[in-house]
DNA sequence: CTGAAAGCGCTTACAG
DNA sequence: CTGAAAGCGCTTACAG
């Protein structure tokens, strides 16, 4: 059988008896077991049952057998939860960022979930969908939570909110972008100097009329890139033009309109640098539909950009080390190791692929 | 200032006292403020202050106002934690994926996380980087935390060890592959029909020999994938031959030799189907260093496949619907209304873009 | 080696 | 409208 929306079902095999209502009705997690039962199941007790879990010593084997099969007989397993209640540290830290399914947080991800795991911590996952609002509302419910620990990718630009949560105790690093109005840990690529690299190289292809399209002011991560823009023209003594520069929302058909504007007229631009990697696929698109050449340097690495015809020349940041550095800097702050509040910056790597090597078209 | 790595680490302007060091050393979450001490410090009972953080009607806006000022003063948030306790139900849900890295799972997270916030619940996410025991240990302590439900992209091919958890109570979807050795809800694509579609489509094109590199046997995806390339030979009355086929690990090493093999001898592929992604984009740069034109349709879409030349001819799993459909259906089991283990297949879909349209070289 | 009591921070059920 | 008592499932501190 085949429903309206194309998904088939198939009933499976029931081998067997389906689970009884109150085990999604009602609460007590299912009516498990508790060390209580197992407890009464051994006849010892609830300390004894407590020791045997944890491996604590001094149980002697013939009891320790007892508990066990009670444990086994009943199902018994640790309610971590109330454990964590009673021990203070709840062994879990909350990531919040921007949005779960952009490919440029997946390595971050896995790198603090990889340096959590090494610290007997598990972690929650969340996307502020940039709206600071959703930010926000993730972050104190993760601290109502009572997370050991906080990374934010911050979508807002005042993070005052979390000031009482910092003080007591929750520890806490922005990466990406820095905290607003209150002082936290950050780690971030240098932006800065990566956009002024990336330009630079370009100049020194022999390009002048360059064009940069990037993300709102406001955004820290593009003032930034702006900034190395205006930085490499400036050292080469070009003066830079408004109308080699966009800035703004960068939802590709706005994008692909700056391009397009860029590239028209007497003096056309001979170059673009895309401030991140969203922009840099459109731009790539743009230029696919050219008839002239036009060279192109994006921020941020994309995939498969060494297939492409040429290979796309990147400013990469390295989303793994920003992750692995944030979680590490966290369980510093965990462990005491770390009270100042820092700023890392990580450096970013050009990659030439063709894009940024071509010569101006004039 | 720069260390070994080339970070630069700037301390950032100290505007308040760094933390004290009780704050971080201390268990008990840093010593903060609980119903009690806010009962205390608003002179009312403890049940009453319950009331106003849960907005409970029956309390005087006097009453209210004074102890909101208690709460203000004090810096005080609830416990969820505690409070999930004694409620039973933890408002969090589980998911076990491969690698959190992987840009497939980007948008499947994204999609559980959506449904899940719907129902006012937080995601714990983890990968298993494919091995059935790390995936084991990560969802047994999901379980522990007592999540409310698990989704789990499987990478064991056992899982009775849920069993007791799921008579316990903790809803459980699979996804991708289904459970192993237990019934469970499962949520998949028709990886069969996709890879079926795919190969027919290239015997539509005149194709003939058409290689097929898949991952292990013994993966389920890649056993389904595998049967549909040999039914859409067999329906076009194609006998296949051994050298066609590859099947084992699929890292970029064996795959490219893979590809290679079949390329060569008097009788080469004149098309390929690669069984995944990864596979995908090896055997794209195989074919990249070739003179011959060899078609090419891969299993699983990838980004900026519409910008390569040609075009990288697809069969699409939809990604967002698997993870949405799924967290669904864990949100049906948790109130209820589904108590029946099903199998649920989601449609895939070819998207054409030239790889797969090009005619046999021959 | 073993266990009863108190407590983690909340909510529930009940009484005033 | 308000609150004291009991309890969620554990661990801690202590006593036998």
């Amino acid at each position: 059988m085949e429903d309206e929306t194309g998904q088939r079902i198939v009933p499976e095999a029931i081998r067997r008896t389906s689970r009884p209502a109150e085990h999604h009705a009602g609460n007590r997690y299912g009516n498990r077991p508790t060390m209580k039962d197992v407890a009464a199941r051994a006849g010892v007790g609830l300390k004894t049952v407590s020791r045997v879990v944890n491996g604590e010593p001094g149980v002697t084997p013939d009891t320790e057998r007892r508990v066990q099969e009670a444990i086994d007989a009943l199902g018994f397993r640790r309610n971590d939860s109330a454990r964590v209640l009673r021990k203070g540290r709840t062994a879990s830290i909350g990531l919040v960022l921007e949005d779960l399914s952009d490919p440029f947080y997946g390595p971050l991800s896995r790198a603090v979930e990889e340096v959590a795991r090494a610290h007997g911590t598990l972690l929650f996952n969340g996307s502020s969908a940039e709206d600071p609002e959703r930010e926000q509302e993730l972050a104190l419910a993760l601290c109502a939570r009572r997370v050991d620990g906080l990374v934010v990718i911050p979508a807002g630009d005042d993070h005052r909110y979390l000031e009482p949560e910092i003080k007591a105790g929750v520890a806490t690093v922005f990466v990406d972008r820095p905290a607003g109005r209150i002082d936290a840990d950050v780690v971030l690529s240098d932006n800065y100097g990566g956009a002024r690299d990336g330009v630079a190289h370009l100049i020194a292809h022999g390009h002048r009329r360059i064009g940069f399209i990037g993300d709102m002011p406001g955004i820290h991560t593009a003032e930034e890139r702006l900034r190395g823009y205006r930085a490499a023209m400036e050292d080469a003594g070009i003066p830079v033009e408004d109308a080699w520069m966009s800035l703004g929302v960068t939802d590709p058909e706005r994008v692909r309109r700056a391009a397009e504007e860029m590239l028209r007229g007497p003096a056309p631009v001979t170059a673009i640098f895309a401030g991140n990697n969203r922009v840099t696929v459109t731009v790539i698109r743009v230029l696919a539909g050219q008839t002239r050449q036009v060279a192109l340097v994006g921020f941020d690495d994309i995939e498969l950009a060494d297939l492409l015809q040429p290979g796309v020349t990147v400013v990469a940041q390295d989303a793994a080390a920003l992750g692995r550095t944030a979680a590490e800097r966290l369980f510093r702050q965990l462990d005491g190791s770390l009270v100042t509040p820092e700023r890392v910056e990580l450096p970013t790597r050009l990659i030439t692929r063709g894009s940024g090597e071509l010569p101006p078209a004039d």
